[in-house]
DNA sequence: CGCATAGTTGAAAGTTTTCAAAAGAGGTGG
DNA sequence: CCACCTCTTTTGAAAACTTTCAACTATGCG
């Protein structure tokens, strides 16, 4: 709820202007230049043509509602382009943003009726869309897929444990150190190689607010902290919403838990 | 580290000493009283007599270590009764634990070669271990049971986004009635049926030490939390580490972020 | 060019933590 | 069976970190 431009009801409306039909290219998932490091990468060329007849491909634009809390878990979402934050609401609208799907990561699994989170665009998304029913059948088809889905959301659990021990006992100082940290490594894998250019860059597309409600603060102590990382020259401005992190080492010494200045 | 024991280094010590062997009894899993409250639900007769094949039986005092931060991930556990905390922390100390798994749940997940958290007994602790290689072939030959894991790990990501959204962004007092209501929860889901007398009871069989580094908060925050509920009669002291909760009502409006006294 | 939104900075207020000490609980041994 | 010791829990007061409230600056879009 943070871009400028109010927030489309789903798919139905922004994004199936932009949809490719399911059986429309075969082709898609073959050609997806991230398809390695996603889900997909579990599929052979066989599989490859069972995914993209089985799903969607959407491309919605900032600020753009996925999957709303509460609301019937009807599909399941992989990341191809863009970042995506996964979030939950108390009733008086405080929000914790648990986690950012960027490309390769999935969304949307629930074992039950309904989403128990939210999900919303942050810049331009691409993704692929996958109805319950045609997930059920790829998992039922595909042990491999199966068990690389598996492995992804072990390893979201996991994410899920580090957030908590940041969101229970680091320090604002810490929370935002490891966020940028964070942000690097992100850049990084979805810009695949680490090109020199690329190196020690981190990509922030989401406001103050997203990074607050991500670490439990306030966009004040947030944007206290950045200022504070700025003049200590641990980290400098970047065009395009990025972050150009200058002591990599001093980062992780903070974001660890340790004093360094 | 709140028992008055030195915690022994894993099953090889005080574990093993009470193990069964995996190919003792084929009926240990077929008469598990909380089978169908675990992953094991969803084995036939064949398939129970292969999890009993490949898993050994361990009964742990309170206290003792079953995971550690770091150590390679050799085995996944299901716990059949008691209860452990699962827990990460920094290199200075602070410590914050992810979740407490009682009878039925599982522990022990990686997609690393190391475990990425600790985990250690509460109480006494009854629990089935399963190696790792033993687990995959058990996944590959019953496509129900890995189904049924897949959900599983699909909660506890569930759960560990509601444990976010209580981490980051509610206050001591919610932190508390949250917990509280937890407990009672998960004391109705062990004791199975919801008889009179067990009613609005929680079982809290851990320490201050414990809630205050689950919630994010001190042990003085979490005592004077509890004491002030007390005061207010929204809670009584019961036998045996158990808490009667006096108004449920109550405490889930205080939960849910709403502020009733 | 100007309004609107996002981000920054300052000062006061507040919730939680830290420091300290007393009270309670559990276990051991005389 | 009570005394005693240790560990846990409770309670109080001061300190601290983060939040809240407020105003100002920067950035972006029509």
């Amino acid at each position: 709820m943070t871009s400028s431009s109010p927030p489309p009801a789903l798919a139905h409306s922004a994004g199936v202007a932009h949809a490719h039909k399911g059986d429309g290219d075969v082709l898609r998932c073959l050609v997806c230049d991230i398809r390695n490091r996603s889900l997909c990468s579990s599929m052979d060329e066989e599989g490859l043509a069972a995914l993209a007849h089985s799903s969607r491909q959407l491309q919605l634009p900032p600020g753009t509602t996925i999957v709303e809390e509460g609301e019937p878990a009807l599909a399941f979402f992989n990341v191809t382009g863009g970042t995506v934050k996964l979030f939950k609401s108390l009733p008086d609208g405080r929000r914790q943003i648990t986690g950012f799907a960027d490309a390769g990561q999935f969304l949307g699994l629930s074992t039950a009726q309904t989403y128990s989170f939210g999900a919303e665009t942050v810049d331009n998304v691409r993704l692929c869309r996958f109805l319950r029913p045609q997930l059920e059948t790829l998992l039922s088809d595909y042990p491999t897929f199966e068990r690389r889905l598996l492995a992804a959301v072990t390893d979201k659990l996991a994410e899920a444990q580090e957030q908590m021990l940041l969101l229970g006992r680091k320090t604002a100082r810490e929370k935002v150190a490891t966020f940028l940290l964070d942000r690097m490594r992100a850049y990084h894998l979805t810009m695949g190689h680490t090109r020199q250019e690329v190196e020690n860059l981190a990509s922030v597309p989401m406001t103050r607010v997203d990074i607050a409600d991500y670490l439990g603060l306030t966009i004040e102590t947030v944007s206290r902290t950045i200022s504070a990382f700025r003049r200590s020259h641990l980290i400098a401005s970047a065009e395009n919403h990025r972050i150009r992190i200058l002591s990599v080492a001093t980062l992780l010494t903070i974001a660890s838990g340790q004093k360094p200045d």
